[in-house]
RNA sequence: GCCGGCGUGGCGGAAUGGCAGACGCAACGGACUUAAAAUCCGUAGGAGCGAAAGCUCCGUGGGGGUUCGACUCCCCCCGCCGGCACCA
């Protein structure tokens, strides 16, 4: 293709029009107070997800999302408003080190050569970014208000009374450290020996380090967290009013893992005292099911109840748990294990005795790590009763017989035989009412195991005080009764845990923060930024220490004081940019009150800022979540005007390579941008990647389809332009400035109406195919009507701004009515009237399948259209000898005849 | 295992419950050309009948249902992709 030769010279005016675009600063967007700012518009603020500027270059997965707000902020600059689309790079990150201990070159350098090649590719795209408010994380200038906005989370602390994110200093508490937003605890983090650092849990997968595929292994260690488990109901309830995909939310509902349930203590019986063991349930329900009680292995209590009898057992078991790998662990698959610990405890619904049990499906993270097994009603427990042959009893019925139960004989039987109870004891009888102290029915071992265990709501039975009660009623019933006798309360609890927001690594935001005698304190804002020490050696220590540590002289602060040695995570910088671009070159704020709330809103019409957020669904949990945490504190603490940070949230879907394979260089399947570029230039390039098919779907890049839309782009230049015999482009001669044909006008117009609504859906294929049609049709005319092209142009122009400015141009020299750019051009409406056909040809029908096809005029009536089809012969044919049941008239479209056969 | 999403020609994909396959790719036929490429015009879901105009049947992963009418709505099943993965 390359030595072809090309059907529109892209090559000379694609690079003509970037350069002009940046020399005339066309795309740089003023703030309010700034020379040409109109505050008469209304504000669109389309921003895409910035990149990570890899070693590798862009490829073709990047444009796709970049193409389509670039269409949109085109699009809305035509509609009037003032719009702000900014680019930057998230520019700290492990590559970049990992490369710097390899090769010993500052990741500085590196990261500053990736930048500037990133930005040449993408502007040969011909994005209209603002490039005036570009940002770098790893610019001091923004490190500093990286580290100023840690401090104002370090400097809060989350009032339960107000249910917001509150200065320290209104603590009345004498620990603040205790409740700070970032605080520093002792926790259990992924220790990677190879990588030298720890990891989040999400950089874990299967066991191993996302990057580079090292085993990671568990270890305590001092890490600074931050609390936004402070924040989930929040977090949670903010979801609703913003305008994201459903399934996103729910990404996010489920990660947030709220649940409603309650706590309750179990004495152990132990021959000195009674010590209480809180379990957390969300079926307190079930509490008369309870057979026995597991501790998570880790459970402090493990030590003391254990009696001399079960120690060795237990502490081998504990021994082997340590040893195992947290993926060994968190397989869900394998068979459950745990031992007995010798000690009972007393189930406080019935006093009954249960044995208390320790085992790893019970985890130490979540609730009070210790639980009351139910077998009878909750999978888990089931599958470890049976194993382990512990009583199962059942407290539940389902309240209508399932489908099959009503079917099968068999499974009638089987589901009465169900822990061996009949529906006579429904009443009273062989069942503790509450209270009486008439021992529970609890069978003996063996017995035959039932079928399943039902997890399900129900009927209580068997269940004292809350027997005959439906589950939620039983739920409320019984934490009522726990409550009022001290055993328990209800409780939510939340599967998000605590950001664990410390990495030992070199390449990214220092913190704030010294210690001295054994205590951490804030730096006061005029010491920001802390810059990173410069280092020759970038090789982790080898020991829990940081890289930091190396840097002696930066390290020591004064003579009491030395620096915090851990840096913040790649998320630090992600969290906030978005408003870093509303007011890049502030010095004294990270963005000021004018702007912010001119570029986000005053939060009450839509509670996000950004009107249109885009980028891959693999940031669908943490960088949302964590900039909506984020950005939640500094709204609290008064500096933001919205309480959320994105209002719409658009996923691309991924582009596959040619073999409809995920693209990778092992593949060889990767897309290079810049060759498709040369090929076919930027337009052609930027129309493919929108016609593809819907942007939110996976789907798999075609040279051929590149070579399609190119023909496309060729034949619209061809609408305008000739080449002659010497090789020179001229406009030809068919132009004429006369009114369009009614057929011309009615495709132009529908094509006005299709690409405005599908814009607003981001439907881009659709809006091309019509453009395509348009075309199509203007290529037949004889006279090429420039009131016509003119238009066409204009809508164009979003999606292929090269093409539409050169043409333009092409035509101003003999037009007047081309003035201007096209890009400057005020969007078009369409005319309804000009759309409606006099005649339409309507279906006709005979129970559904076509049978024949009629032209009526447009507002025929019902009674008119069906004497028409009925006068049809050949169709009428269709209905000789049939009854004519009924008759189906929809104007415009069709007419049914439901007959009898 | 649980939760989401998706299954439409040879391919990418279109279709407020109303002519399935718009638009594009690939293919085929024609025009232009010494020839090819490019371009332009045209054909085209599959099977069958017909000399032809045309006609019939089958078709949106599979099976049922609702409806005059279902790619579209409901139920069950299968396959692929993504997320979570013992959260009590």
């Amino acid at each position: 293709m390359s030595s072809q030769r090309k059907q529109y010279p892209f090559s000379y005016f694609e690079p003509k029009w970037q350069h002009r675009w940046a020399e005339s600063q066309t795309y740089r967007t003023p703030n309010p107070g700034d020379d040409g700012f109109d505050a008469s518009k209304p504000k669109y603020y389309v921003l895409d997800m910035f990149p990570y500027p890899s070693g590798e270059g862009l490829h073709v997965g990047h444009p796709e999302g970049y193409t389509a707000t670039d269409i949109l902020a085109r699009w809305h600059r035509m509609r009037g408003y003032n719009v702000l689309h900014p680019m930057g790079w998230d520019a700290f990150g492990l590559p970049a080190e990992q490369y710097a201990v390899k090769t010993g070159q500052h990741p500085a350098a590196t990261t500053a050569r990736n930048v500037a090649r990133f930005k040449i590719q993408l502007e040969r795209i011909g994005f209209s970014y603002d490039w005036s408010r570009e940002v770098n994380t790893t610019d001091p200038d923004y490190v500093r208000w990286t580290q100023w906005i840690f401090l104002q989370i370090y400097n809060a602390w989350f009032n339960p009374e107000t249910n917001r994110a509150e200065l320290i200093n209104t603590y009345q508490g004498n620990d603040p450290d205790s409740v700070r937003l970032a605080y520093v605890a002792e926790m259990p983090v992924n220790w990677c020996p190879a990588l030298g650092t720890v990891l989040a849990n999400e950089e874990v997968v299967d066991g191993k380090s996302e990057v580079g595929g090292f085993p990671v292994e568990r270890r305590p260690m001092r890490q600074w967290m931050l609390r936004i488990t402070a924040f989930a109901e929040r977090l949670l309830a903010g979801l609703v009013p913003l305008d994201w995909p459903e399934s996103i939310k729910l990404l996010q509902k489920n990660w947030i893992g709220r649940s409603e349930g309650a706590f309750v203590k179990f004495a152990v019986e132990n021959s000195e005292h009674r010590i209480p063991i809180e379990i957390y349930t969300t079926r307190p329900d079930t509490l008369f099911g309870a057979t026995y009680m597991v501790l998570a292995p880790e459970h402090p209590l493990v030590a003391t109840i254990t009696t001399p009898e079960q120690k060795e057992a237990v502490e081998n078991y504990i021994q082997t748990i340590a040893s195992k790998s947290e993926r060994d662990r968190q397989d869900a698959s394998h068979e459950k294990t745990g031992v007995f610990t010798g000690a009972s405890a007393i189930n406080p619904v019935n006093e009954e005795r249960i044995p208390i049990w320790i085992a790893d499906y019970v985890l130490t993270g979540y609730g009070t790590g210790a639980i009351m097994a139910v077998p009878a009603h909750d999978d888990r427990d089931y599958e470890f009763a049976k194993k382990f042959h512990l009583p199962i009893q059942e407290v539940v019925r389902p309240i209508a017989p399932t489908f099959q139960e009503q079917t099968s004989e068999k499974q009638v039987a089987e589901n009465t035989s169900l822990g061996g109870i009949t529906s006579e004891e429904f009443a009273p009888g062989g069942i503790i009412p509450g209270g009486t102290g008439v021992p529970p029915v609890i069978h003996p071992i063996p017995q035959p195991s039932p079928p399943s265990c039902f997890t399900g709501e129900g009927i209580a039975i068997n269940s004292g005080l809350l027997t005959g009660l439906p589950t939620a009623d039983a739920k409320r019933k019984i934490t009522t009764w726990l409550e009022e006798r001290s055993l328990g309360r209800a409780a939510v609890q939340y599967k998000l845990r605590d950001w664990l927001f410390s990495r030992q690594r070199y390449w990214g935001e220092p913190f704030p923060i010294i210690w001295e005698n054994g205590h951490h304190r804030a730096l006061n804002a005029s010491e920001l930024p802390v810059r990173l020490p410069e280092l020759d050696d970038f090789k982790p220590t080898g020991t829990a220490e940081p890289p930091l540590a190396k840097a002696k002289d930066w390290v020591h602060y004064s003579d009491t004081a030395t620096r915090e040695l851990n840096t913040m995570p790649q998320w630090a910088g992600s969290c906030w940019y978005y408003l870093r671009f509303c007011d890049p070159q502030n010095s004294s704020q990270f963005i000021s009150k004018e702007t912010a709330h001119y570029w986000l809103g005053d939060g009450k019409r839509t509670p996000g800022g950004v009107d249109l957020y885009v980028g891959g669904t693999e940031h669908a949990v943490l960088h949302l979540l964590y900039s909506r945490f984020w950005h939640m504190v500094i709204y609290d603490l008064g500096h933001l005007p919205t309480p959320e940070p994105f209002q719409r949230l658009v996923n691309q879907g991924i582009i596959l390579g040619n073999d409809g394979q995920k693209m990778s260089k092992s593949r060889g399947n990767v897309v290079n941008p810049d060759e498709v570029i040369h090929d076919y230039g930027a337009d052609a390039f930027r129309l493919y990647e929108m016609f593809m098919g819907p942007l939110e779907q996976m789907k798999p890049w075609s040279m051929k389809g590149v070579e399609g839309v190119y023909r496309f782009l060729a034949r619209v230049w061809r609408l305008v332009m000739h080449e002659t015999p010497d090789g020179e482009w001229q406009l030809i001669e068919a132009l004429a400035d006369i009114p369009p044909t009614p057929t011309q006008l009615r495709v132009l117009h529908a094509t006005i109406k299709k690409v405005t609504a599908d814009l607003g859906t981001l439907s881009f294929n659709t809006a091309i195919a019509q453009m395509m049609v348009c075309v199509n049709e203007l290529t037949a005319a004889e006279k090429r009507p420039i009131a016509a092209l003119r238009t066409l142009l204009i809508l164009l122009s979003p999606f292929a701004p090269h093409i539409a400015d050169e043409l333009w141009e092409q035509l101003g020299k003999k037009f007047a009515e081309f003035e201007g750019h096209a890009h400057t051009q005020t969007w078009p409406q369409h005319d309804e009237s000009l759309l409606i056909e006099n005649e339409v040809e309507i279906v006709l029908q005979i129970n559904g399948k076509v049978r024949g096809k009629l032209t009526v005029s447009k507002n025929a009536e019902r009674a008119r259209i069906e004497a028409a089809a009925r006068a049809d012969e050949k169709f009428s044919a269709h209905l000789q000898g049939k009854e004519i049941l009924k008759v189906i008239v929809v104007p415009g479209k069709l007419v049914n005849f439901a007959v009898k056969n």
